[in-house]
DNA sequence: TAGATTGTTAATCGATTAACAATC
DNA sequence: TAGATTGTTAATCGATTAACAATC
């Protein structure tokens, strides 16, 4: 176990730029690269050089050798430990739509750590059925579910108008972080750790580069 | 059609927030409100009423009364105008899985003029098949009929294997605008926009929130 | 009038970047 | 040695927040 400053406060900033380094450092190690040099990841990525360094010493106690760079093998250990690869967190689901079908069935969070152990909607056909191996299950069953097993992540993937009350719920239940996909703002409490995956954001910024973009082909 | 300070540089973070202002918007006029108050908009999405206020005078040139807020119809037409939201902004999209089809299948895009005219795919048991109405091509097609119709968006939801083949063709093709769900960063030229939708960032975060709240308790 | 609200100017805060010495 | 690279300290930059006068 390699002890790291995991409790130092990170920022936001710093963590979300992590996985885009480990899928580097993966990708390197597949073409038989055994050090990673800041400098190159840097300028694959798109970011600052300086940047890459820092986040890395934030997050590891490995120092990165002078003309060799990082070892690849130890910059993955120390990410995954400082992501929690290797630590399951369990999570549930509410929303067996078409996103909830594409989010139960994407291997890639396992990755990541994130394991989907049960899936809820309210339509009663989708009862006793399974999606890539997991259960659905009627609302009615959630907290019961959520307690039983200690899950205390939850993803919400319901439309709009339904998307607090399930919230709540979650929350009631003992959940104590949401991945919200539906387009809303969550009004929950303070200690809930709440992520809005908010794609019209995404679009708003993307359309303006788009036109900022074509404005400057004239 | 408003004038308003449309061509000055508004920051992606600013921009990120007007959609959620819209929605808050368009919520409060359903319920009948014919104004509002920067100061409620701003605690019902958790963020600071300057911080808003400063957004609407970036976007737009209404200005708020004292005692009675914004008009609530001024503000959706200028947020809906900077936004782009009436002006149709053609795009194509590629990878027919199971996110490209969740994506096809969502109405709510088109509440920002975003319009998915064609869809792309390896798989030939696809071809001439549709999904929300909307016709799925072969790759091979999609020069053409990007040129041909003056599309100028893409949306990427194939593997990570193949997302930097399928933007490079996008490139090619005229797209200027790439939004890229594969989890992997593209290298792209310096006048195309990217916007990348990093899952594992946004789940490296909340894990980490969620961590944090549970070391709280203790 | 009193009170809620706006909008501007200044201060703060945090993240990014630059400069540069240290190292292999 | 020369050159590439790291890591630290300082400077810059941009976004957020605070203070406060103006307004209805």
């Amino acid at each position: 176990m390699i002890e790291c400053k995991e409790d130092a406060i990170t920022s936001k900033t710093t963590i979300s730029r992590l996985p885009k380094y480990l899928r580097y450092v993966k990708q390197m190690i597949e073409r038989g690269e055994e050090n990673i040099s800041s400098t190159k990841m840097a300028e694959a990525l798109c970011l600052n050089a300086i940047q890459v360094r820092k986040d890395l010493a934030l997050i590891s106690p490995v120092s990165g050798r002078p003309k060799l760079g990082f070892s690849a093998q130890e910059l993955v250990v120390a990410l995954e430990e400082f992501l929690g690869c290797n630590n399951v967190k369990d999570a549930l689901l509410v929303g067996v739509g078409g996103l909830g079908r594409t989010l139960l069935s994407y291997e890639g969070f396992k990755n990541y750590g994130l394991n989907i152990v049960a899936a809820f909607d309210i339509k009663s056909e989708l009862m006793n059925k399974k999606i890539n191996d997991i259960n659905i299950f009627p609302m009615s069953k959630l907290s019961d579910i959520a307690e039983r097993l200690s899950i205390k992540m939850g993803i919400i993937t319901v439309p709009a108008s339904t998307a607090q009350a399930v919230a709540d719920k979650m929350v009631e239940s003992g959940i104590m972080a949401i991945w919200n996909f539906a387009p809303t703002h969550l009004k929950l409490p303070d200690n809930i750790a709440v992520k809005n995956e908010d794609l019209a954001a995404s679009l708003a910024v993307l359309s303006r580069e788009l036109k900022d973009a074509l404005n400057r082909q004239l």
